[in-house]
DNA sequence: TGTACATCAGTGAACGCGCGTTCACTGATGTAC
DNA sequence: TGTACATCAGTGAACGCGCGTTCACTGATGTAC
């Protein structure tokens, strides 16, 4: 068994069980034994369960930024010194997403990785994100404050995370909220279609009128 | 010691360790140890550490249920055949939400709790919320129906999850983006101030236009 | 009032189990001379 | 071309540990007669 097939496979599968049982739930021995792998291949490829977790990561968050940054180049040489508008970058961004895991039907796996990221104790994913992969979403903050130069900066800043909590939650949440749909609206709706209903929320949540003056609030 | 103080003991400290590190992650022995109790205490109390989750999410919800009954009693009183503008009913359940723990200050941990309960592998807890707490919701969700006629049942459905993905994420992960926002912008945030940034954007998250027809996408 | 018994909160120690990790080992392949 | 050695993917078994749960027990309080 050459080695890429090994490590693929540790990778392949440990994904899944992450996404579906998070990942304190899911044990290396529940991943290579799905893997059909030796248990002690994980340590020795690498190096600890922390370490698998970040390498699931990485698998996807490595493409989706070198994308990203290609797609944002392309925007900004397009646009030049004009802002790009907020709908053509969030079009943009759900175009990324959409694209990097076509091979496998993992949009949701990765998203829901992403959501146990953001609210699991794993501090060390969150960091480990941050640290390899801020710098893309820095770049995107800006153009999304150059997009909307009306929104003081704190409320943008809260605005993109309310924005960000929708989206995680809803397609991490996907498979329960689509049996709910389809058993009360017999509509079985795809990640695209999901993607299409998301858009003009997102779109009319930032550009929501200010909330009233704190002071003025009681 | 009386049982009362044990079992109070128990369930506070309980909930504030689920909230910070998950429940697979808080062992029995992390919270009989820093409640001062006997660790065979909780199975004699609550049966079963399934069991003992469960009574931390009754402790909030079964009187959030019952102020959200008795203010969604006065509302329909006060517009009787009139429906109730949606504004209106989201001020309603944000007063219940803010009301009910108030004297804890454990918003935060009730809604890290929840998102725990929507992400996480355990499916018995979405199905216990379900079971004993479905119909105040439903009762909600007709309410937020009548408010909003012009919306598809489907779309409305949609919607209201986007949303309660954006309260759940925001509230649940409080820590980490009060963090953020308060080396970014030297501000400190309070719930309450939260919640008012929040009203605007959903409010025009709800309000958003249809998005285009499924068959004219692509 | 006194005694025998029942109830029940709480305890301390142990149970078996699954966990992540380690270690000595194998066997195939590549490299130096 | 042949031999000795190095490298490296992969293996099987065991390590110690923390987990949820169980069990026989204590001691205080209430109840019946």
């Amino acid at each position: 068994m050459a080695q890429t097939d090994t490590v693929t496979r540790i990778l392949d599968t440990a994904e899944v069980l992450f996404a579906e049982r998070g990942f304190a739930e899911t044990s290396l021995r529940n991943i290579t034994s799905k893997a059909k792998v030796n248990l002690a291949a994980v340590n020795y490829h690498f190096g600890s369960k922390k370490a698998l977790i970040q390498a699931v990561f990485a698998r996807y968050l490595d493409p989706f930024t070198e994308r990203f940054h290609t797609a944002l180049d392309e925007l900004e040489s397009e646009y030049g010194e004009r802002p790009v508008p907020l709908e053509v970058l969030l079009e943009c961004m759900a175009r990324t997403v959409l694209e990097v895991p076509a091979e496998r039907n993992s949009l949701k796996v990765f998203m829901r990785l992403l959501g146990l990221a953001y609210t699991q104790a794993q501090g060390h994913l969150r960091r480990f994100i941050q640290a390899h992969y801020g710098s893309v979403f820095t770049r995107f903050a800006e153009l999304v404050r150059r997009a909307t130069p009306d929104l003081p900066d704190a409320e943008r800043f809260w605005r993109l995370h309310f924005m960000l909590g929708t989206v995680i939650f809803t397609l991490s949440g996907l498979d329960a909220l689509r049996d709910i749909a389809e058993k009360d609206y017999g509509e079985h709706v795809s990640v695209r279609e999901l993607i299409r209903r998301l858009r003009p929320v997102v779109v009319a949540g930032m550009n929501a009128p200010l909330p009233e003056s704190a002071r003025a609030a009681s």
